[in-house]
RNA sequence: GUGGAUGUAGCUCAGUUGGUUAGAGCACUGGAUUGUGGUUCCAGGAGUCGUGGGUUCGAGUCCCAUCUUCCACCCCA
């Protein structure tokens, strides 16, 4: 058989131990934070039967979601004539009932509904892993990426969302990331096209407006309009769109805008409750509401959140908002979630490309013994173990090759304490201890060995 | 899903209008230094030129297909 260069799917990666040290450390930030604020873990399978993830993400996430072909003999009970005639997307409807996950919040629902008898409301969970889009690979964009979600479902206080601010404030904080947290609220999206006299259209609206920043109001009044809008009604959107101001004038301009409309009052309303709970949450990042944040997700129906790091552009590191039917869905009516996603590969890319990863994260063991021989491991075993109970992480190096070589690997792996014992040593009782940022080597007795690492690397 | 670029050693890249055995730097391995890394010097290994077809006496170079990566659109973390 030939040999073949070992590749893996398209929009997938590796990930380098070096890479590794730094996504947990992300990974771990994030949970910290998580769990400070009283959400609890879970997980999902990687893998959900296709009728609880179809239609929740609109028709392009329907186009997106990976399919699972089905196992054993997957083409039985189709009618050979039929499947010529068959389209492709007719057919994976039949000959596939599984799919990866798209997202994590989707799961998080269902999992709500089947265990329903097991919780207690409100119920706040966070949840770290993969999910996987069949979309077409760019800048910050993967097939296979992880999404950090925490969550409330059971609760329609706006309270829970002050506290997600407050967690997504906190873990940029410590990150040491910049962003700008943006808020919206779809009832609000909802009074625009209602105040529009085409409340029906609001899909259309809110994906037109969202390109606001991208394409500047001109254009995007031109797509509304070819999305066969009257023109009196466009008329009515742009002094929405052309709107500059503080959050506080935002709120009373689109007060008096959307008067005639009961949703969107009702959004309204919400809005100032919110940031009124902001305003005595001493935050230190920036929040501003943006009315044309529009959040591409079908189930969100109330605050929607988006946040973009202020020092890269790669799109939304951070996302989420109010989902009121998705429990209701699967069978379960009248229980409102709320949550938000954290994007780990793009805060990645973000803190990779601002120089935002700590040095100290990067070593892993911060003391090395060099190997010597037989006989030297054989007393540095008790030692390695000694220093290890004491917390710290330590490595013999595994073969008794040149000091040269051992040195080389303290040197790539950022070791910063070499400890050589070998037969000198050994006849002296002294241990040589090497700092290899300074190069300064001393010696010192077996019996303040462990307190000299422990000074050293403390 | 639509449009556009890209691919030569582990990495970053040279390679002339198609013409002998495809090069460099870094990295790696060995030595100078039989117990001391990050500097220096010397030597060495390493590439089915993304893959598969085609044109040609001859293809890394031209043509077609396909895959990868990247960019824009769509959409999104």
């Amino acid at each position: 058989m030939a040999i073949q260069k070992p590749t893996i799917p398209k929009g997938t990666r590796d990930f380098s131990p070096h890479e590794m040290i730094r996504r947990n450390y992300i990974f771990r930030t994030i949970e910290e934070v998580f769990k400070k604020s009283g959400y609890q873990p879970l997980e999902t399978p990687a893998m959900e039967n296709l009728s609880i993830l179809l239609g929740k993400y609109g028709e392009e996430g329907d186009r997106l979601l990976f399919r699972i072909i089905n196992s054993g003999d997957f083409l039985s009970g189709i009618d050979p004539d039929e499947l010529t005639k068959m389209s492709a997307r007719d057919l994976s409807k039949r000959i596939s009932g599984k799919g990866l996950r798209y997202d994590l919040t989707v799961p998080f629902a269902r999992f709500v509904v089947q265990h329903r008898n097991e919780i207690t409301l409100p119920f706040k969970r966070y949840q770290i892993q993969p999910v996987w889009r069949a979309d077409r690979p760019q800048k910050g964009r993967y097939r296979e990426f992880y999404q950090c979600d925490v969550d409330v479902i059971g609760s329609t206080s706006l309270l829970n969302e002050a506290e997600l601010v407050q967690i997504m404030d906190e873990v940029f904080n410590k990150l040491n990331v910049p962003v700008e947290i943006r808020l919206n609220n779809r009832k609000v999206l909802a009074g625009i096209s209602e105040m529009m006299g085409v409340p029906e259209k609001m899909k259309d609206i809110t994906i037109a407006m969202d390109k606001l920043e991208k394409v500047g109001p001109e254009r995007v009044t031109e797509e509304i309009r070819e999305k066969g809008i009257p023109p009196e009604a466009v008329a009515k959107l742009k002094p929405i769109l052309t709107f500059v101001g503080t959050n506080g004038e935002k709120i009373s301009f689109l007060n008096d805008m959307l008067a005639s409309s009961a949703i969107g009052m009702e959004g309204m309303k919400d809005l100032k409750k919110l940031l009124n709970y902001l305003e005595k949450s001493d935050l230190s990042v920036n929040y501003t509401l943006d009315l044309t944040l529009a959040r591409g997700l079908d189930y969100y129906t109330g605050t929607i959140f988006e946040v973009v790091a202020t020092e890269w552009q790669i799109g939304s590191i951070c996302g989420g908002g109010r989902y009121d039917d998705l429990a209701g869905i699967f069978g379960m009516p009248g229980v409102s979630g709320v949550g938000v996603s954290f994007g780990a590969d793009r805060i990645y890319d973000v803190m990779l490309n601002t120089g935002k990863f700590p040095e100290a994260i990067e070593s892993s063991a911060p003391v090395l013994f060099l190997n010597f021989g037989e006989e030297e491991a054989g007393y540095i075993l008790p030692l390695l173990k000694q220093i290890r109970q004491l917390g710290i992480a330590a490595e013999l190096y595994p073969d008794p090759v040149k000091i040269k070589k051992q040195m080389n690997y303290a040197n790539q792996n950022q070791v910063p304490v070499v400890v050589f014992i070998g037969k000198d040593e050994l006849n002296e009782k002294m241990a040589g201890i090497k700092i290899m940022a300074t190069g300064e080597q001393e010696k010192v007795s077996f019996d303040q060995l462990m307190e000299k690492l422990v000074a050293l690397t403390g």
